[in-house]
DNA sequence: GTTTGAGAGCTATGCGCTTAGATAGCTGGT
DNA sequence: ACCAGCTATCTAAGCGCATAGCTCTCAAAC
């Protein structure tokens, strides 16, 4: 790799200054269009990349935005690069079915991201994605926030005080509904009223009384869910459940043992309303495994709108998330924050939609 | 937003000087611990977080890769943030089928970029996306191309000529078959022997002997597809193709046309071999609408392993690329040559695994 | 008692760019 | 002939950090 040529270089080459060159590029209007374009051929002829380090250096601003990934899966996150490469002239092997890479990819997070990148880009902003990787959160995150001009964030994934630290200095969004009072922009969707009338469509449509919530409910988002969920069956003048079936180690791990431990006890609802599409997807495997029949047996429904719901039979019912929107609004808060600095933290709220398939007995088409 | 604090603020501070800060974080066994201990409380007090800028600028590197996103899309790209926001308060709206949005993500490219992130992350880079928004491709190549450290990119997305000054200072992997001689790196897949292998399967198994090959075949990994469609033609010995099927203004929008074309000439085949997913689902759609059933009718298939072929019925049968494997690849690549410079140009291939489901008349599972 | 050498920390410089303010070259009015 | 008012360009001062090379301290070695 050569060495790169810089703003001096250019300058020589053009015989004028490196105030010229620059202007050259950020003002053409303060530049004769003749000597631009002699700063520019220059610049082609020696390949000049201006140095986006140095622009941020000097300039305050990096015009880039950051996004802190949510890694829901380190263990796929951990495969080396070249696994499965060894036998690059083998015949390809023929591979009737496989749905499993859908399971993981893309997740509700993903959606999200992308609707973060499309409204970036649209906005001319670069965006810089940070996961973790080997190292620990806080480490990443100071790695991505010294590098941009703005942050978004997945709920739950950063330290409350760490985030505070960064959003005294530069605006942070998080992608979540507000937890208590901070000094952080938020993002978030109907999750009470999605939840209310999706559970309101398995009472009064499906006539359903025995309903059990399923899932983790410490995320606040999780929580509003759950309380979305009792609101309608505190409506309809049913039993209302004191607490959402869960597991220590997360329903989606422990998605067998749940269903054999409600099995074991005979105490299988008419419905499973689950906190989150990946939660519906693990228990309805799971309750195939042992001969329970969905949507015939008992009703599944998730929250979130991902694409593996739709990819399984029964198709999920679910409610979706407006994902890309999600991003976008993200990123549209951020430099709407970077362009008026000094306002005060914003709080947006997305309307949710509700998708009726067939895991909660529904005929679709 | 505050001032930044700044190494010099954190000196001050911790009553030391600015290089033993610096230190203090990049080098902690030139500190002794206690004043380590000194630095990082003063930093932590003070909310301090390395400028990324500066450090790239005084160190030359930058610890991040970037990476040009495809924008497929340029249409949905281009809607605005609050578009959908408008009616936050109203009830949620029931939707009972919808799976548009998955037909225009994940694409391949998404998954592929997926890959991307994981590798950086896994090897302890951050990963800069950045994509076409408003400007042209050059400028915002040259944008991301000035952040980083070294640069992947998907087929035909810039010219050969940009590419070359820009491999010149960083190291740049394309993900896709190497064109000529060229000095940039690449990651391919194995579309010759995948297509044949796909399309001889059609031909023994399910006994077809008209087939046609649609798609654009400009792209050179769309162009080894056909060449391996028309090898395995040619060893079956039927009549081989003289060229793709195809409409200048791209078989996804022009599907209808060329469906309608071919009913009219009568001369719709037994068989749609797709260079790509998208196409082959486009001309389902396609077919659909005039009536042709398939597989009944017409089988049809794709290259490429999307989603979205997974969600419409029939399934598609199609390549799937190790998508995931081709961006860690990229990845790969790319640090080991910061590692070591001055390598030669390397380029890896991957291999492919023949998805067999409904659109070619199998009955998976 | 003097010398050596190994820490531990500091000084000083430069990375490549932006930009305020200085300067030089014109035009046109008086 | 002189000055005001432009315009086009330049000079110079950082931006925040990394790091080579230096200084200082103190203990061990002689």
């Amino acid at each position: 790799m050569a060495k790169a040529p810089t703003v001096y270089d250019v300058a020589e080459r053009a015989g004028v200054s490196i105030a010229t060159v620059s202007f050259a590029f950020r003002r053409p209007e303060k530049v004769k269009e003749s000597t631009r374009e002699l700063v520019l051929t220059a610049a082609r002829e020696l390949g000049y990349v201006p140095s986006a380090s140095a622009r941020g250096l000097a300039h305050g601003r990096t015009r880039a935005l950051g996004l802190l990934a949510f890694e829901y899966l380190l263990e796929s996150a951990d495969q080396p690069a070249n696994s499965g490469a060894s036998q690059p002239d083998s015949a390809p092997l023929v591979d009737p079915d496989s749905d499993e890479d859908f399971r993981h990819f893309p997740l509700y997070v993903d959606e999200v991201q992308r609707g973060v990148e499309l409204e970036c880009w649209r906005r001319g902003y670069a965006l810089m994605v940070g996961g973790r990787g080997h190292a620990n959160t806080e480490t990443v995150l100071a790695d991505i926030a010294g590098r941009v001009d703005g942050l978004a964030i997945f709920p739950n994934t950063v330290p409350a005080e760490v985030l505070r630290r960064i959003a005294w200095r530069i605006p942070v969004v998080e992608m979540s509904c507000k937890s208590d009072q901070d000094e952080i922009n938020h993002v978030t969707v109907d999750n009470v009223g999605g939840m209310r009338a999706l559970t309101e469509h398995l009472i009064v449509e499906h006539r359903l009384r025995n309903l059990a919530f399923v899932g983790d409910t410490a995320g606040s988002d999780q929580a509003e869910r759950f309380q979305g969920f009792r609101a309608a069956v505190r409506a309809a003048g049913l039993r209302i459940p004191r607490k959402a079936i869960a597991h220590p180690g997360g329903v989606i791990r422990y998605a067998d043992v749940i269903v054999g431990d409600l099995l074991a006890r005979r105490a299988l609802p008419e419905a499973f309303v689950c906190a989150t599409d990946q939660e519906a997807l693990a228990l309805m495997d799971a309750l195939a495994r042992v001969g329970v029949r969905v949507p015939g047996d008992v009703a599944v429904t998730g929250f979130d709108g991902i694409a593996a719901g739709r990819i399984v039979r029964p198709i999920l019912t679910t409610v979706r998330q407006p994902m890309e929107l999600m991003g976008r609004a993200a990123v549209d808060i951020l430099i709407d924050q970077l362009d008026r600095p000094d306002q005060p933290p914003v709080s947006r709220q997305l309307p949710v939609r509700i998708a009726l398939q067939e895991s909660c007995g529904c005929q679709p088409k």
